[in-house]
DNA sequence: GCGGCAAGGTGACTTTGTCACGGACGCCAG
DNA sequence: CTGGCGTCCGTGACAAAGTCACCTTGCCGC
């Protein structure tokens, strides 16, 4: 990467996370000097138990999902990252302290900004807006998690399952996913995913192939979500 | 309450959140003037849905139970704010912000700063100690969170069922509590609770008597915890 | 084609949650 | 003291979900 390419990255995500209007000329300077570009490709690990980050990210392309695993090393997934939405602060900073069994991995290719945590400090403490955004942040943290236990705790878990069907298959309505990803999305084991499936195949809502399920009746399985 | 003891009361509970070193005069007397000491009755809620509050509370004293309840009416405890312990705050302005099910009750009766949100955004800016303190507070949550998911996601309820007993119990060996609160704690239904707790009996390992459980046996029960 | 591996299927069983009761106890009015 | 009434608790039958063990099937490289 050039230097000028690096500048325009920095120009660019300082005014998406900070705002022009409060981020004085001089900040903004050394925030080119002390934060870098970083990428990640898909599959691998962002942070993680046992991985002491000192910097945080900032997403500007791709997802993170974010996962925690029980001492019985069974998985379920809290909450996605996705650049795009107003809220791109990975928690690395929040999880990574507990030296907890959170992980964050990179679902796709991913670019972000590292910032090293003393300059994310300076930066809360003279750029309001950018207070906002973390503040902001947290609070949409708090908001899934707090989404996730209403889910596990009161939740049916066809509702759910035909809730992440839809969620990951976005407007296409054919997804790539095997029973053990869905099994660990929604915290449960694949055998009650096998069955799950293999019900909705049977009413027609969908058809499963090896790795792969075609949607064909989004209404009915979008009708199962709120009937829960 | 006189003037006085509320100038008291204000240089006790800004040294204590704040950091005296950082908080300087100026703004100190400020909050002297915008803030105010309440009360909340035992059993009171403290903010809920449907309860729109723009000051934050910072406990003195009391303990403060926040839970969510699910459309379908079924309720879990997802933390308790104690005073004297590191962490002060509630979180009042995270949860009221979502219109969510979530709501805190005092437990005790309860002595609180409330903090109008203006001063919480100045205080926020001009000093890093109460920063940090905000900061670590919403760590703190975001902890409490997970493990909630930990446990209601792969846990199992005669293990967390346990854990609840010796904690609400402390060093006490009797508590006070239906099978229905105890449900509420653990966002599962009573009967299965009254189940749980029959075969505790059973075992020896408690006394139940209405309203009221003797603890027997601590050994055991602190050992059903952890073999979960 | 074939060996190996990951994906998926299945049955038996346990644990947990749901539903519909009914009995027990405390408390207060008459 | 007695009859109601509300809360608390017990119970059995069932449904939903998780666990365990083992099996089959599809796929990919060789």
């Amino acid at each position: 990467m050039t230097r000028q390419d690096r500048h325009i990255e920095v120009e660019d995500w300082t005014e998406r996370f900070a705002g022009p209007r409060s981020l004085p000329r001089a900040l903004r300077d050394e925030l080119v000097a002390r934060s870098r570009i970083i990428k990640v490709a898909a599959g691998k690990q962002i942070f993680g138990p046992g991985q002491a980050t000192d910097s945080l990210l900032f997403l500007l392309e791709g997802t993170v999902r974010v996962s925690q695993t029980s001492e019985s090393g069974r998985e379920i997934v809290l909450y996605r990252a996705v650049a795009g939405q107003s809220c791109v602060m990975t928690t690395a900073c929040v999880l990574a302290e507990d030296a907890q069994a959170a992980e964050g991995v990179a679902e796709t290719d991913v670019r972000a900004v590292a910032l090293p945590k003393s300059v994310f400090d300076e930066m809360v403490s003279l750029s309001p807006d950018f207070r906002d955004f973390v503040m902001s942040a947290y609070r949409r943290r708090i908001h899934d998690l707090l989404r996730v236990i209403d889910d596990v705790a009161f939740g049916r878990i066809d509702g759910r399952l035909a809730n992440r069907l839809l969620e990951l298959a976005g407007t296409a309505d054919s997804l790539s996913v095997t029973h053990q990803q869905l099994a660990t999305e929604l915290g449960t084991a694949r055998e009650v995913i096998s069955r799950q499936l293999h019900e909705f195949q049977r009413r027609g809502w969908i058809v499963q192939s090896r790795g792969k399920i075609d949607i064909e009746d989004r209404d009915a399985l979008a009708h199962v979500v709120d009937s829960v």
